[in-house]
DNA sequence: CGATTGATTGAGTCGGCTCAAGATTGGTGG
DNA sequence: CCACCAATCTTGAGCCGACTCAATCAATCG
């Protein structure tokens, strides 16, 4: 379990800063920010595809969560995967009505903030309403790596590339360092998420394993050869834009 | 031919208030702002994926333009496609760099609004930084169909969506209103933006054909049964977020 | 006019799906 | 502590939608 930080804001304010530059002053008007706690089961909804969407906007205190859609035949797409730090709902809210659903994955709290609060708070200070606008358009970034990953890619590729993704953001995030990172999916959502069946999810991480990638236990993933497994993956972390803070030996070689 | 106005930038104004309410004031605000005009041929670029992004804003006066990736074994991913009156750099401008290229399908004119002047008119008029962003957010909506769209449907589904999505963005932006419209884009663009081969999108078009759904020319498609193309497409227009600009809770609030 | 780009057609192949049956695992209550 | 249940994961066999590879036809343009 995550270390539960004196100040429940923190999370969002470390991520925001690693991408837009914010005083200090900044810095406090956010983690003074007024919130509502609660506490999330796996499954749990924050948004509902086709209800109004919420005047408030949720932060992930702690857990992991994603945004997905229904298709008429039934199947789910799972659009984006989220953990501590992430804001959560401004997409949705500025719109009439939401047009995707957010649920909780795991155990997870979140603060509520009322969405307001947050404008004027941008609104006095335009830092703020630079970073959460650049937050904003990093999640865009991200939605079109995705939509390459499942139009272009093969299954390997798919699942290489999700698991590269979820475990260079829980390094930006602070939630892990080493190989070893969180997985916080099964099999059944890792398939949502990259347009596979759960079935060919499994056969191709099997194969990963056989092929000294990746090792898993339940709850984890070790990522045993990272750069192969970028490789493999078609991974290149320049789509979720991490300022120059990022390694270069992290970076991968794409052409 | 989309007819020229005598304000370049009026089919920008004109988008935006579709989901956003603005004043005379702020309008004339918009219709003022500098610009630079260029005429472009197809294939021409307006953003290149890893290069630096650009200090202006395009505005597409006419014609159209597509943004794309391109995976690591060389394949392409068209990720939106955009006509007049679409803000097109905001998305890769306000990053550090840019993340996907932007090109011109058709020959088309643009308008190149320097960043730092449209930054300041939005500071000076809230109403039209809510605008602004609110069509950011509509554009990672889009961003999300298409997710789902090459994630979770067959050929024909993905390649009727996309008509309808083309058909309707259209007539919605005032470019054509009847049952033709213009299809701009080779089938081996289609298939890049659907997520399959050129020779498939041949295929299946033909059976839409067949089937009495569309009829085709060469620059141009006519939707014989719209209900019918909608339905086989899985197509909803919510997430095009149309007729939003009622939207109390956000249009008198913002920073 | 060739020359080039885009559309069309055919035949063969395969990646990922479907369907269906077990095997594990974790949680729950007696 | 064990029995039980519900998810989740695993494995096998067969099939099909979409791809690949080629060749041909049609349109556009210097």
């Amino acid at each position: 379990m995550p270390v539960m930080h004196s100040l429940p804001l923190s999370p969002m304010v470390q991520k925001l800063k690693q991408r837009s530059k914010l005083s200090s002053t900044e810095t406090d008007a956010l983690l003074a920010l007024p919130y509502r706690f609660a506490s999330l089961a796996p499954g749990d909804y924050l948004a509902r595809e086709g209800e109004k969407a919420p005047d408030h906007c949720a932060v992930l205190i702690s857990g992991y969560a994603h945004r997905s859609k229904i298709s008429g035949n039934g199947s789910r797409q799972i659009l984006s995967v989220h953990m501590r730090g992430d804001v959560l709902d401004l997409e949705n809210s500025l719109l009439e009505v939401a047009d995707h659903s957010v649920q909780a994955m795991t155990y997870a709290d979140v603060a509520y903030i009322p969405l307001q609060a947050l404008l004027d708070v941008a609104g006095a200070h335009p830092a703020i309403d630079t970073a959460l606008r650049r937050d904003a358009l990093v999640d865009a970034s991200i939605f079109r790596e995705w939509i390459l990953n499942v139009g272009q890619r093969n299954a390997r590729q798919r699942v290489s590339h999700l698991l590269c993704e979820i475990a260079l953001r829980q390094k930006d995030a602070g939630i892990c360092d080493g190989p070893d990172f969180i997985w916080p999916m099964t099999q059944e959502q890792c398939g949502d998420a990259a347009g596979l069946t759960s079935v060919h999810v499994n056969r191709t991480l099997q194969r990963l394993k056989k092929d000294g990638l990746i090792a898993m236990s339940r709850q984890s993933v070790t990522i045993a050869d990272l750069p192969r497994l970028q490789q493999e993956g078609d991974f290149s972390r320049a789509y979720l834009h991490q300022g120059a803070a990022a390694c270069s030996s992290c970076t991968s070689s794409r052409p």
